[in-house]
DNA sequence: AAGCGCAATGCACATATGTGCACGGCGTAG
DNA sequence: CTACGCCGTGCACATATGTGCATTGCGCTT
């Protein structure tokens, strides 16, 4: 067992896989082909559904007509992924909800020899939790925006939702150690021209994925940033005198979805919209009426590719 | 129930399948989210799988070091997806499995906006007979070669074929109404500039994916072709003669996957493996050690990129 | 060589899922 | 208006699957 250490166990996971989706045999059956019990093989699938080496895909087939999904598509020229909570649920279990689905949904777009950037907060971390393996190689999680502030260093929240990514993938994780917010802007600009610093920028800058929620001062469950001790009176009032809505990776916008002129996007280390643009894949994670405000700036903005978002909040966006 | 005819029940299996595989509800807790009965959600789930909402997929994580696949893609530069049958299965089950595998592994490759070259064979038919519904848009399945021989229009049988990938993936279906061979290559020429002929052959030239069996004539189970009297004596010797090991879609050719002049190629209506090499993926399905002369030869001419293969002929593939 | 600990295994039971059958609503033909 | 027949549904039962627990085998320590 020190050479193959579990080598085995992935090979006989992945024929009892294939025996058990792709032929349909039952785990009796399989059970005698790899002469073991049928408990093992139940096991063995467990396995090999926890470990990635199957996927399971919920396709919604494109004629459906005027689905929500479709009529998002159609406005906003997006890719939803609505995720059905009944709802009568709490605001902390769709928040779950949308995570568990969100992780699920994430797997297939993520593969090997790619880089991901992921933002932190809330919706982030629930995401965090709910990934499922799934074995990469040479693919790399960056982080895009730092996490300390004035009274924590935020690594321990924000390096454990990279950490639980990176492990999740198999992924390199590459931090970014700096605040969220700049006392000074032009501490930024000295700390960017810094060599370490600017690998991190040239990593972020060759993203194939960007993953963020949204957040809101509005929100039911106020976003991480606005409770977090980020922000200080001061910054709440020039925030709300710019006519911000919402922010992505700590990088503000108003309801058009501008962000130019908004003193504080020189101060926060999040990569600027333009810049987020240009990743060919952007998802954003998003649940709770309470961020349709932030949500249809972000949209107005064009930061997203995909939107994975909770049935209700769906609703209300297409019909307000 | 007029206006909507099952479209209720695509949007309940759907959400089923959504809240069953992405967030791990068990069809109980559905049952009372959709306000229905356990059972009807056990329905509903299996619906979604036979329809193509849930797509499931056996991937082999690349990293697995000198499996078979792994042998067979260094060694011929091909993907192989190797099926696990216990040795002492019977030849026809063997094919079954295999069939049944490669209909699975099929789905994923086929979608909407492409199109799809088929052969005919007992392969194939087998292949046919275990699709998974899929629904795609303008989408085309094309036959790849005649069917009809002195004998028979051979319509019955080739078309079944055709009409099952047809109907599995809601595909336009062109049939190409010419025998398997014909009498005078001069026939053939001049039916080959037929408008109507031609509009087929120019489809067949924008396949995106072509997906045939293997002939031979030295299978313990001996392929259609030279059973079904597309062949007369003369041919065979004809074939013997020009040192032909096997077919793709009747086309022939020799161990070295050569296969020009051989004169029997002039009569066939299959495309010219040189054709067929144009094709972005083109996918084999081979069952049975018996077609391994065959298989090696299709190999040298590089007809194809992926190769679905049962466990012992790969075996034999990568030992011999 | 005996003792220890870890991990894998199978058993037996608990759950979860699949399915034949009978019932009831609804549209249609007579 | 009534009879007929076709779904769709849930019930009850049959199967299939998941899992705690005791056992076993094996490698390593003492």
């Amino acid at each position: 067992m020190a050479e193959t250490p579990g080598g085995d166990k992935v090979r006989d996971a992945l024929r009892a896989a294939h025996l058990y989706y792709l032929q349909d045999l039952t785990m009796e059956a399989i059970a005698s082909e790899l002469h073991t019990s049928r408990s093992s093989v139940s096991r063995l699938l467990g396995f090999a559904r926890d470990t990635g080496l199957v996927e399971i895909q919920v396709k919604s087939p494109a004629d459906r007509v005027s689905s929500i999904q479709d009529r998002i598509k159609e406005r906003f020229g997006i890719t939803a992924h609505v995720v059905p909570v009944p709802d009568s649920t709490a605001e902390v279990d769709r928040l779950e909800r949308v995570a568990m689905s969100a992780a699920r949904i994430l797997g297939p777009f993520f593969d090997s020899n790619m880089t991901m950037g992921i933002a932190w907060g809330s919706t982030l971390s629930a995401v965090s939790r709910h990934l499922q393996e799934k074995v990469t190689h040479n693919s790399q999680i960056v982080q895009l925006n730092g996490a300390s502030n004035a009274r924590t260093t935020g690594i321990g929240y924000a390096s454990e939702i990279m950490s639980r990514f990176g492990t999740a993938f198999g992924a390199y994780v590459q931090q970014f150690p700096v605040p969220a917010f700049f006392d000074d802007p032009r501490t930024k600009e000295v700390l960017w021209r810094e060599r370490s610093i600017r690998r991190v920028l040239e990593i972020q800058k060759h993203m194939d994925i960007a993953l963020f929620g949204l957040g809101s001062a509005y929100a039911d469950v106020p976003s991480h940033v606005y409770v977090g001790g980020y922000l200080d009176d001061d910054d709440f009032q020039a925030l709300t005198h710019s006519d911000v809505v919402g922010d992505v990776a700590t990088v503000f916008y108003r309801a058009d979805g501008s962000s130019d002129d908004i003193p504080m996007n020189a101060r926060s280390s999040g990569p600027s919209l333009s810049l987020l643009s240009k990743v060919s894949r952007r998802v954003c994670v998003v649940s709770g009426r309470s961020k349709l405000p932030a949500l249809r700036g972000a949209l107005a903005a064009g930061v997203m590719t995909d939107l994975i978002i909770d049935e209700a909040t769906a609703h209300s966006l297409v019909e307000g």
